[in-house]
RNA sequence: GGUUUCGUGGCCGAGUGGCUAGGCAGCGGUCUGCAAAACCGUGUACAGCGGUUCGACUCCGCUCGAAACCUCCA
């Protein structure tokens, strides 16, 4: 593999060479979500920054096997800061068996992914079904003397941990500061340390949820599903653990150390985090009325949009910035990438027409081989290769469309195999790579485009008789039904929206 | 207050110690019956103040501003 891919390791804040500890294997372990709510923005960042590197590391050649859990135990409502479990919360709500909810939410997850076309992980497996691992984790961790029993509760014990390693060193922290800065409130009697954390809680009456174990009835810590899944499928070391970097502290770094407490070593070489998303320069949050779901997204349903805004749109947004800068959205800068967007299909569908004209005189020929589009190609390796710069990508496929646009007006030609090379390219990184797709393309298309054909041949009649009434007519009425004609010098096209 | 990201032209966003992505919008032009699209041209932007340097938007410090996390729970 002549590829050198360089990943920002959280762990040492620097691009490193991507090296497989298995080639050509590769594990790859995400943080899904908690299917308590409808899946919104906030969901699809990490999903789709993800499901790049996902397809990239396989174009690549790597046998990868993908990871993203799904959370389904115990939770808090985010609002209500009274300590409830977030499914169970929403299960006395609503009258439901806990895990109706967490089934409901989470095939509404896997619809909006399929919407955004992230491709399904290979493994997504779920906390409930992982209490074993996850008890046999606690064991393992309390026989390594990093953990003591409170109660039928487990507790991780930070501070005997941090004397022989460093806890904080994925995000930056010193536990001695962590204290100073803690808050004291109720409820943390049991633990010796206000930074440790729970491997296991004992159930509390009005928690539905739970499941027996040698301490209690109850259930697992946040951090530990992840541990215990991300090592059941991937091996004590493996390569890329990915996630938000609000997840950062305390739960990644809580994980590095649960994995050092019960197996003696780390068991993750890349620590990827996607950056967070603002709405109109404010966090997204409820209480500020800009949470907006993908649902909302889709439809256009949200008071704060002017419009709906389709899967693709907000993929192709999404991709259009780095994966670790804030990206703020708005409908300005929504609309742009929906233009932008369009102009790369529409520039595809010119590709796909086009016949090499390498023999036709042409004012312009283009550099062939090693030139232009080669450098185009050569550009779009390099920029997935720096940390998955897929704005470069995507700054790339505009100048092919540039290109595309040229040949199309008869301004520049190209040789047959410079022609292969560029569709070649839009089909490699814009569909499998960045996984964007026409959202026109359906099964109407060879009606559609059978009945375009006779329209257009009447119309043209008209236009050649200057019949500019009927012409005109046609197209108006074709426009209402947002189908665009557009008048060329080789005859009429059209393009529907 | 601490930790971690950031602060780029009208908007969104790359990037680099000196050669200045890209998209959208705007302006001028070509083409066109008109329109649309396309193509060509056009914008000395890099929060502020210091410092390092022959030279900084890019390195360092401070200030201001934004976001995530810093708590029980995933």
């Amino acid at each position: 593999m002549e590829n050198k891919l360089f990943i920002h390791n959280t762990l040492t804040r620097k691009k490193e060479l991507f090296e497989p500890i298995n080639p050509p294997f590769a594990g790859l372990y995400v943080c899904g979500p908690t299917v308590y709510g409808d899946p919104h923005l906030g969901h699809a960042r990490p999903a789709i920054t993800f499901d790049v590197v996902f397809r990239y590391l396989l174009h690549l050649g790597y046998k990868v096997r993908y990871v993203r859990n799904i959370t389904d135990v115990g939770h808090l409502v985010a609002d209500l800061d009274d300590g409830e479990d977030k499914i169970a919360k929403k299960a006395q709500v609503e009258q439901l068996e806990p895990m109706e909810i967490a089934q409901y939410y989470a095939d509404r997850y896997f619809i909006f992914m399929d919407a955004l076309n992230v491709k399904r992980p290979s493994i997504e497996p779920r906390a409930s079904g992982h209490m074993i691992e996850q008890i046999l984790m606690v064991s393992k961790i309390l026989d390594a003397g990093y953990a003591y029993e409170v109660n039928g509760s487990v507790y991780f014990d930070v501070e005997k941990y941090n004397i022989t390693h460093e806890y904080g060193k994925l995000s930056g922290r010193v536990l001695d500061d962590l204290m100073t800065n803690t808050r004291t409130l109720e409820g943390q009697d049991e633990k010796r340390h206000p930074s440790d954390f729970a491997l296991w809680k004992k159930a509390q009456p009005e928690h539905i949820m739970r499941w027996p174990s040698p301490w209690s009835e109850g259930f697992p810590g946040w951090h530990l599903e992840c541990s215990a899944m991300s090592t059941k499928y991937l091996g004590d070391y493996f390569d890329i653990h990915g996630g938000g970097m609000d997840l950062l502290f305390p739960h990644h770094e809580s994980e590095i150390a649960q994995c050092q407490a019960a197996i003696g070593h780390e068991s993750v070489k890349y620590w990827l985090h996607n950056n967070m998303i603002t709405i109109n320069g404010q966090k997204m949050g409820k209480s500020l009325g800009n949470f907006i779901t993908l649902d909302e997204f889709f439809t256009g349903t949200h008071a704060s949009l002017h419009q709906a805004y389709s899967p693709m749109t907000i993929r192709f947004f999404i991709l259009q910035a780095h994966y670790r800068s804030t990206l703020d959205f708005s409908n300005e800068a929504l609309q742009a990438a929906e233009k932008g967007l369009k102009k790369l299909m529409t520039g595809y569908e010119t590709l796909v027409k086009l016949i090499a004209t390498e023999k036709l005189s042409s004012p312009t020929p283009l550099p062939q081989g090693e030139g232009r589009i080669g450098e185009i190609k050569d550009a779009c390796y390099a920029a997935m290769n720096d940390d998955f710069n897929s704005p470069i990508v995507i700054a790339n496929l505009f100048e092919g469309v540039r290109i595309i646009n040229s040949l199309a007006d008869k301004k520049e030609s190209i040789s047959a195999g410079d022609l292969e090379m560029l569709k070649e390219i839009f089909t490699t990184f814009l569909f499998d790579i960045l996984g964007l797709k026409n959202e026109k393309a359906n099964d109407q298309r060879p009606l559609l485009d059978g009945l375009m054909q006779l329209v257009l041949s009447i119309r043209q009649k008209s236009r050649e008789t200057k019949d500019w009434g009927t012409s005109d007519q046609i197209r108006d009425v074709l426009q209402k039904l947002h189908i665009i004609v557009k008048d060329g010098k080789e005859g009429s096209s059209w393009s529907a929206e």
